[in-house]
DNA sequence: ACCTGAACACCGTTCAAGT
DNA sequence: ACCTGAACACCGTTCAAGT
């Protein structure tokens, strides 16, 4: 009877289970709250019983990984490679806003796992169908950096803030406190002009998504343009 | 005797001295092994003797980011924003090549360090010096993201890999391993291009710089273009 | 054969007891 | 008044002892 409980109690703790918790912990409690200890609590189980299923930590996150990469719609068909690039980095950006702590822990991962490399295999795809050539495809995506993965990258990016979970804690400053401001005219003139040069979003300090665009815009349109002049590496250096 | 011995090995310990032990600590061994206890043993001291000069180890980190900052070299003054920006970026990624561990540190703890400030304000105070508008240095700032710090936030950055020591491990595999191949044909087939691409360095992948100018001169490029032609946000949206 | 409690070797940080 | 050893509350991971 009670046995009996115990056994519907715990269901049969698979390694996707347990990637699915970890994602959950790291997006509602923060990734710093991630610990095999937490995770296996958190599953009702002895931390002990997660290392059926998963080597180490580091493998943990790795699989984490794969699973937020995976969650990227995939590409849909189109004829012009720069909106179908574009479209689907801004996909991947969307599905990094849900997962905050992702961005930092693929590049702390160094992103070599499976699910990444097929992502960037289809933006190949995407590139090299749209009658880019390899030498500039292969420039294209260090270009690109992990900004194809839709990090924003951005110098102060609240969403990448420690985030306790989802919710936004406090909203950012905009404006430098004026200590600050005193000691770095230049940046507070800007920081300034940022927060109320949007009239739609009132005192948010500044569209992030606007500027994610603006620097992706930048990249595709060099890109377009060396494409259309038939750029080649050996003719530079 | 024993006593004075004593008084003259540990030198005061001042702050300078124990972040400068703790950059050297994470270029030689790894960030990785920078801990409370190991940076004091290293400086041959109890790990509690530490607290006295900086609050936690996440004040230590953002002293580190400073020391860090602080050497990247001023500008040269310039009368062409574009070539100085150009130059200021390079010298602040050779800083960043000295110590493999900081871009992540840096985005880690969101770089609002007292130095970072500096930083960006004499960047901005070059751009605004050129004749940018506030608007456009506002965004040409998120744009360059990182990049601005030198980072090359590449998608395979040998560089930053959990790095033990400055050497190089192993050199990188340039492409793909066999099975990976088949499974991520485009991908492979650039990565392929990319080691038989340079005949000036034989069989070491690719060329990390070419690709870190080759992005910055993307989005320099662009800047200009906007710039000449009086882009402006209000405009576009 | 399988599961797991206790243990190991670490952390960052506190605090009271020593000089 | 100052310094610091022992201790606290954590980690990831091992391993032998239990079923």
């Amino acid at each position: 009877m009670a046995e009996q409980a115990e056994v519907l109690r715990r269901t049969p703790l698979s390694r996707d289970r347990i990637l699915r918790a970890a994602v959950a912990l790291a997006d509602g409690a923060g990734i710093e709250s991630l610990s095999m200890r937490n995770l296996a609590q958190d599953l009702g189980v002895v931390p002990m019983a997660l290392y059926k299923h998963v080597a180490n930590k580091d493998e943990l996150l790795d699989g984490m990984i794969d699973v937020v990469v995976g969650e990227i719609a995939p590409p849909e068909p189109d004829t012009d490679w720069k909106p179908a690039l574009r479209r689907r980095v801004l996909a991947a950006r969307q599905v990094m806003r849900r997962h905050p702590w992702a961005p930092l822990a693929i590049e702390a991962r160094n992103m070599a796992t499976v699910a990444v490399l097929a992502y960037l295999d289809s933006v190949v795809g995407t590139l090299r169908a749209g009658g880019l050539s390899v030498d500039l495809t292969h420039h294209v995506m260090h270009a690109m950096g992990s900004r194809v993965l839709g990090f924003s990258q951005e110098l102060f990016d609240d969403a990448r803030r420690a985030g306790r979970s989802g919710a936004v804690e406090s909203g950012p400053p905009a404006a430098l406190p004026p200590e600050a401001a005193a000691r770095f005219p230049h940046l507070a003139a800007v920081a300034a002009a940022a927060s109320h040069d949007d009239d739609s979003v009132v005192g948010s300090g500044c569209d992030d998504q606007f500027e994610f665009e603006f620097a992706l815009d930048l990249l595709l349109d060099g890109v377009e343009r060396l494409h259309r002049r038939g750029w080649t590496s050996h003719g530079h250096r």
